[in-house]
DNA sequence: GACCAGATTGTCT
DNA sequence: GACAATCTGGTCA
């Protein structure tokens, strides 16, 4: 089942938690890849100091502040793109950032993208999944209901899972807004 | 396996 | 001009 709206229209915590154990599709040139979700952490608005969104709306974080059920692709590091979902209330800014995917799907591109053999390694990381799945500009603040970017619920019951400090960040490291599924060998760091 | 430095560029002050 | 919601490859063990 392909999440609806209403699923993006929520406090972006509670989202954060409940994508772990959906399907993450990207229906790319190259072909359809796709991963488990088992790891993410939530960036809220102008009460989150970590968040893109803690201040006002710039050219690049505008997006978060837009409908839920988009994405929001940003550039890193000089290298690497993060994958988010817009996920908020009415009239507030969030998104959850996706830090890691088991691989499901088309599994021998995403070592071509990679330039790896090693399933553990293809998507153990925010950039790593953004690479493995082709996911990168041109792909920021498309539709995941009308668009070959999209998330379902395969009937996955998750279990175990873990709140925790988010990663990279130096302001609100004291909240637990880092959510992933405690046996999974894919997460990006225990 | 642990630790550390380097890469590399868009974005905002 | 500083620095970032990261990753890789080096060294040492």
């Amino acid at each position: 089942m392909l999440l609806p709206y209403s699923f993006y229209a929520r406090d972006t915590r509670l989202v954060g938690q409940e994508l772990l154990g959906k399907l993450l599709v990207h229906k790319g040139k190259e072909g359809v890849t796709a991963g488990i979700i088992v790891e993410t952490e939530s960036y809220m608005g102008s009460n989150d100091p970590a968040s893109h969104a803690a201040r006002k709306k710039t050219p690049r974080n505008f997006v978060m502040f837009e409908e839920p059920g988009i994405s929001y692709v940003y550039f890193i590091y000089g290298n690497h793109y993060c994958f988010n979902v817009v996920a908020h209330v009415e009239g507030i800014a969030g998104a959850v950032l996706i830090r890691a995917l088991e691989p499901f799907l088309n599994i021998k591109l995403m070592m071509k993208r990679r330039k790896t053999d090693r399933v553990l390694n293809l998507t153990n990381g925010p950039g790593k999944l953004a690479q493995a799945l082709g996911i990168e500009r041109g792909q920021n603040g498309l539709s995941l209901i009308k668009s070959g970017l999209y998330i379902e619920d395969i009937g996955i019951k998750t279990k175990g899972i873990i709140k925790s400090s988010r990663i990279g960040i130096k302001e609100g490291k004291d909240l637990l807004y880092r959510y992933y599924i405690k046996q999974s060998p894919f997460v990006s760091v225990q």
